[in-house]
DNA sequence: CTGAAAGCGCTTACAG
DNA sequence: CTGAAAGCGCTTACAG
């Protein structure tokens, strides 16, 4: 272990030729007899050689560019705002080596505005990839001629089956909701009815959501069920008067409502609603730290939230990246992140 | 942005010197005219020179000798078995940097070990030192020696005041004592007894479960307190048969306890013995995940074990001894980690 | 007080 | 097919 690392000189001594030769041959760059191949590849093998990084990036001078293609973040959508962070941290851990980042934005609620970026994405001509797949067909059209230009890719938030992502990281996305209904069953009194609703605008959302509630259900479907009526809905439209509307309907009908499960990140519409409406003791149960979501936590009317760490995402997605352009590492392809329990004790140090 | 990094030679020809003069300005070695000096600095910062991290690693052959000082594993007490994990971690992304580190241990249940143990360490000279400040007076001396050779220290799992420690890298320990008492309080009935439990031999570590416990309680003093009594207990021997006494008394004398809090990371001894005895509808709630506890959480004996990610703090304080000798970087001085909730749900997701 | 040169380990033309 | 040399940006003796 204490043996010093080898280096091309020593190589070349050893097989006796010299560090050009030696070069060629770890680089494949061919024009190498046959015999000389073999006997450096053996020599190579026995000192147990890796490249001194340092030593080839002082002398390479082209830089790895990456490109990130992400929603952009909104008003009216705040979910996208920490993921920016991430890749910043990541990038300033990589300053010394030659990287550069460009971001790319699309708008979260429109096909055709992922289509032309993926478009902008590709001009750039990017050695790897950061990617969030909102759009699953789009996605996977995107990701062909990716392949086919042998640029790696990394996807955050969410992936694609069909397509030969590099890496995943992310929630286990049907897990965090069995971990919601783990805490909703925790808290809340036997014999009370369960609201689940599915809040978002994005239809392709959809299937993430019903990851999620699906995950959510199945914790109840093995335990005793001490609960009554499960009530499922459905709120595409985000408009406060809307959501207004559609609680106000499912209040009247239900009474008995001991906890409501909010499957997207905009729980703080519904804690709105209730604050609004002075409803007491009803658990609310969501996910994702925007900042409304926390002021209502902190308040009390938002009991847990279910963070997926959106920063931790792209800076692992940047780092895979790297390591795997500059040193040819090949990441877990599943990273599945931790499945934040928040509280409004412990959120804080989650910000 | 765009703007290509500034070399010394670029500073050189400004300045109308060579590149040893530029050097040996900012490297403070002397022998530089005032006048020479002062234009190379004004020239350093218009330029906003930051040296090449790459070039100067290649060149110098000196490593950083970094040594940590923590308490050894034990069959006993299995706590300290993921810190090294995190040291690795860090070295194994450090390793095209020219860094070592030697792992010293500890007897945790020996102050004389632990002098013995910080002997060893001065004798290394290191650069750096991580530690972990088990004992209190013992180690206000080590750190005054470190101070006095100008080695840099960082703590994890404590920090003792009153030396003058680079950074903490941990757990706040009373938030973490107030976020087991608000789950604590989500999820046991109105008018039940809570039975507190300090469940530790080291008797320097009471200092620090007294303040987890004085955070668990304080969460009960803003709230309108539903609950019965609160029982305390100490015990100080954690063997199985005196934890069985000591939980029997309390039981005979308790016929109403809701929930008990372990403030150490023992709470496996008093999940056996509620196991043993057939004890119903009591939630336990305790620290740390170790397997014993994670078993205990997935059969449902434990409901919460709250975490404080030992691998991350060690890894955190390699990384800033790092950064801090070679880029001068100073770090946060107290940096505390999120305070985990882990559930049978989500638990897998953090091993 | 200052400059010129060697060398860290690697890659990249170029000469043969 | 192979070797010798230049150079990435910095630091370190050495010469003057």
């Amino acid at each position: 272990m204490t043996t010093k690392k080898a280096r091309l000189k020593d190589i070349a001594s050893l097989s006796g030729v010299s560090i050009g030769t030696v070069d060629r041959v770890l680089h494949d760059r061919g024009e190498v007899a046959e015999k000389t191949r073999d006997k450096v590849l053996k020599i190579t093998r026995e000192l147990n050689y890796t490249p001194n990084l340092m030593a080839q990036v002082l002398k390479s001078k082209k830089p790895y560019n990456l490109v990130s293609l992400l929603p952009r973040s909104t008003e009216e959508n705040t979910f996208w705002v920490k993921h920016p962070l991430g890749m910043l941290k990541a990038m300033a851990e990589l300053d010394p080596f030659p990287v550069n980042l460009t971001q790319i934005n699309f708008d979260l609620l429109s096909e055709k505005d992922f289509v032309k970026e993926t478009k902008t994405v590709l001009k750039l001509q990017p050695d790897g990839v950061l990617l969030a797949p909102i759009f699953q067909s789009e996605s996977i059209a995107f990701c062909s001629l990716l392949l086919k230009a042998r640029i790696p890719f990394v996807f955050v938030d969410g992936y694609v089956q069909e397509t030969d992502f590099l890496a995943y990281i992310g929630e286990n996305v049907f897990q965090s909701g069995k971990v919601a209904g783990q805490l909703t069953e925790m808290i809340t009194p036997g014999g009370k009815d369960l609201l689940i609703i599915n809040l978002a605008r994005n239809l392709q959302n959809v299937h993430h959501l019903n990851n999620r509630t699906k995950g959510f259900l199945s914790f109840f479907e093995n335990n005793n069920n001490k609960f009554g009526e499960k009530i499922s809905l459905n709120i595409s439209d985000p408009g406060s008067e809307n959501v207004r509307m559609e609680l106000d309907k499912v209040f009247k009908k239900h009474s008995n409502i001991g906890s409501i499960f909010v499957s997207g990140s905009k729980s703080y519409k519904v804690a709105d609603y209730i604050n609004n409406m002075g409803i007491k003791s009803v658990n609310l149960i969501g996910y994702d730290l925007l900042e409304r979501n926390i002021a209502h936590l902190k308040a009390g009317t938002i009991r847990f939230l279910i963070g997926q760490r959106p920063e931790e995402q792209t800076y692992k997605g940047v780092k895979k990246l790297f390591d795997f352009l500059s040193s040819n590492k090949i990441p877990e392809k599943m990273e599945y992140l931790p499945i934040d329990v928040v509280t409004s004790e412990n959120v804080d140090f989650f910000i």
